[in-house]
DNA sequence: TATCAATACTTGACATGTCAACTATTGTTG
DNA sequence: CAACAATAGTTGACATGTCAAGTATTGATA
């Protein structure tokens, strides 16, 4: 009887090692999620709104002429259809700031305030600190394993 | 510049090998939910319905008691506080009977219904399928060493 | 045995997620 | 250049998720 067996205190095998990996990986993934949302959840946001902030940010070079919208859906770590409300609730907050793109107007630009900066600069050190935590169970040489691993699941899904 | 830097269109690095981890784990469990999502919510419930569904035909000898409430809760694979409403609405789909314990009136014990088995019993073999689809990317041996790997990970934080 | 804490939920209020239908604007094609 | 499709997003309706506070019951203690 395996480990998650145990931990889900099922009395029925695993119909086979990809139902145990597609379990694993939800389950694993959901403790990593709420040590994510306790970090941000303190600052008022989201773990969906902090994305959406390190999106704005990590933007780079073209972040001067600010994200459209349906770009920042598409970058979303997680598929998020409500992108727009997100942008209402961030905006609400002032950690954003939207405006129509006078080139194209049906895009709506997006950029970060400097309210949102300070924001994610405050969550930077705890979110460094977070993620190694997530991942104190594995060592430098697991956590790539780990990385290339994942890359070779999403890889045939593209 | 990493593949799922690509991915995500970001320009900046990842802080460390824990951050790309971390968000490739979020990233790759998003995609196998929503692939399951998808082969459930044609049959009118949510993932989350079809785990409780699961965990109430898995409980095994202990099933003819009937399983409570908490103890469901427990077992979920992700942690779900609104368990009461779930069976709520498994109740009114007629998936699932609760009943007060006699010997102890706080709790509530479940059961599946023949209709809710019926139920996963037709969705065995799509879930099957689908789980080997989410995986096709991993050989049995990377399988494995993935689900070590989540493991090792999950484990310092029980 | 009366009181108090703990357990096992339930409920209310509100935020978020999700899907489908809708609007505005821009490209494309006969 | 008019008509139609495609793009980019918004909105409405509803389900679900989440947190805090409330209720019923049981167990433990003075």
């Amino acid at each position: 009887m395996g480990r998650l067996q145990r931990e889900l205190r099922q009395n029925r095998p695993f119909q086979s090692t990809a139902h145990e990996a597609v379990v694993g990986l939800i389950r694993t993934a959901d403790m990593v999620r709420r040590q994510m949302t306790a970090l941000v959840g303190p600052q008022g946001i989201t773990l969906q709104q902090f994305n959406v902030l390190r999106i704005l940010r990590g933007a780079g070079s073209e972040a001067r002429d600010g994200v459209p919208t349906l770009e920042i859906a598409d970058r979303m770590i997680e598929q998020t259809p409500g992108v727009t409300r997100l942008l209402d609730r961030l905006e609400a907050k002032e950690l954003v700031r939207r405006q129509r793109c006078p080139k194209d107007r049906r895009q709506h630009l997006c950029w970060i305030t400097p309210k949102g900066l300070a924001l994610l600069q405050k969550l930077d050190e705890a979110a460094l600190r977070s993620h190694e935590e997530s991942m104190k169970g594995l060592r430098a040489k697991d956590r790539a394993t780990f990385i290339r691993l994942m890359e070779a699941i999403r890889a045939p899904h593209q």
